[in-house]
DNA sequence: TTGAAAGCGATACCAC
DNA sequence: GTGGTATCGCTTTCAA
């Protein structure tokens, strides 16, 4: 692998002349600037990105630290963060946490010893303090959740969210909607719940959830639960994983969404259209909020702002068939 | 942040020597790894990784390139990636190449730039030959899909995955299966498609195929294809983002499948077995694939193995009800 | 405008 | 077994 003094050598020129030229500093006359382009190509010449890491003491790489890259919510985050990284010239180191504070941690610091440019985080617990991060004076913005500590954020207003969907059950005739929450520990899950219980209680109905995990046996756990106990005639859920388990649950009962019980769930995916009955779900625009995250980590990064930030974009109802009030006919093809 | 000289001075030592004891070496005594144990404890210190890699000329850092991170047979062999990474102490560098050679080549210079101690990568093409990586001597192991190159791989058995499930379609009673196969130049659309010929040929049967990129619409437009010529009465389809887009062009025509049109596709999905009706997969391990892919080439890193290897998992043919023919009746619920 | 030289922080070689 | 120190490849003063 040539290096810079290969190619300075080749040139005819010093060093430094060769990094300013290839860093498009101005100074360098034409003539220089061309000689050198052509003796780096020459040699195959690429710049050791962790030489120049070591003297910058930054990277071009910025880390987004998710807790599930199996949820469709997710990708599709990582999708507009990969999008305006690569736009911005950043790489993008992704890490999975599980919604598990250890990893979460021990990614942060990975992102540090990595010397990260910035870090787009959904922490699992809204009293992190982006730890190791943060000591590092490192920029974050927080996504989809929020951080106590003063740090830039963006989320989607889930509580409004939650309320809409409730009272759209309401209004389709069911009676008494409960609420499969996600973990009590995660903002979102919180908040959606918070929606729930106004949207309920506004209709003077007694609230009625249980808590599960972020994922599939988390839905099915506190479907179960909710459908063991005070029957619920409709089911608002807080996640697409557990959506997934709550469908399990439900079929395992025999009843069927729309019919039996109604169902909305919060995230749109490809597949909820698809399933029978389609699905009722409060979309989220997950894209929208990874690429714009992405730009205000990248505006933070150039120090371009200086007061904290926070912002909150809408979800939107998609109404399908599973919260729509029918009465049989049963499937006869079961 | 401490540096090493920090941490020296405050324990009485050359910096050498902390290096030695934070790294294991065992000629340190007892006593001076306790004592720089404690000095690094006390002031924070955290190595700093970024000038570690210029010094070994390596990161522990490996990189995976996939063509898809919304397909859940790609999320699937992240985590498999991801898990083995993380045991082995290596951090991962995800990156999404959409299926476009532009993008993979980039994610590769980034790689090389990043000196990655490895790359994991789903080539677009065949006949790519690990470009940058290669030649910077970077370990590659081919995953999902071969490189025309020397290089490790490990895939699984498309060929046959395909046979069966055309065999299991026509023992079904299905009498012209047609396939939605993948873009051309990806070879597990084209093992796909082998296979799917052997099946149909071997029952004397006309194969009938039509090509469409790995996505909702390549999958809407190969069945609109198939669907509007030589009306086949079953589909073989060869992913699962293709089969989203197929299931939504069969809606559109009020095409029921296991009634109207037999069904089959590549890649287990969560939601697979909620659609209407349940849909029939060739299941892939992706997990397996992506954790053994890991070992390999941690092995590679390590130097561990110098012949050339290349590994093929099984697929496994899940039989739900999309491809069990039956007679109506149609749903009443339409 | 260009060149010389001093680091960035860790590792590894060579003395002791 | 431990300490001094050159080195990895690049950027960035400072002088010319």
């Amino acid at each position: 692998m040539a290096k810079i003094v290969d190619v300075a050598r080749e040139a005819g020129v010093a060093p430094s002349t060769v990094s300013r030229a290839l860093n498009g500093d101005p100074t360098v006359t034409e003539e220089y600037r061309e000689r050198i382009g052509l003796a780096a190509a020459r040699l195959g010449y690429r710049p050791n990105r962790v030489a120049r890491s070591l003297r910058k003491r930054s990277t071009d790489v910025i880390a987004l630290i998710i807790p599930d890259v199996g949820n469709h919510f997710c990708t599709a985050v990582t999708r507009g963060v990969e999008d305006v990284a690569r736009e911005s010239g950043l790489s993008l180191i992704l890490c999975n946490s599980d919604e598990d504070d250890g990893k979460e941690s021990l990614y942060m610091e990975i992102a540090v010893a990595q010397q990260v440019a910035g870090a787009l985080i959904s922490p699992h617990r809204h009293d992190a303090d982006g730890g190791a991060l943060r000591e590092a004076g490192i920029p974050i913005v927080a996504i989809d959740r929020r951080l106590d500590a003063e740090i830039d954020s963006i989320i989607t207003d889930s509580r409004s969210g939650a309320r809409e969907a409730t009272e759209h059950l309401l209004r389709s005739g069911w009676t008494r909607p409960a609420c499969c929450a996600g973990p009590p520990d995660v903002q979102t899950a919180r908040w959606r719940a918070d929606g729930y219980r106004e949207a309920v209680r506004a209709a003077g109905i007694e609230p009625l959830l249980a808590h599960g995990t972020y994922d599939r046996g988390g839905g099915a756990t506190a479907a179960a639960k909710l459908l063991d106990g005070t029957a619920p005639d409709a089911l608002l859920v807080s996640n697409e994983q557990m959506a997934l388990g709550v469908l399990a649950e439900l079929d395992r009962r025999s009843l069927r969404p729309g019919t039996d019980v109604g169902l909305v769930t919060f995230d749109d995916t490809p597949w909820a259209p698809l399933i029978d009955p389609p699905m009722t779900v409060v979309e989220q625009p997950a894209y929208d909020l990874g690429a714009r995250a992405t730009r205000m980590l990248v505006e933070r990064i150039r120090g371009e702002v200086s007061e904290v930030r926070h912002q909150v974009l809408p979800t939107r109802l998609v109404v399908r068939e599973s919260s729509s009030r029918r009465l049989g006919p049963q499937r006869l093809d079961l």
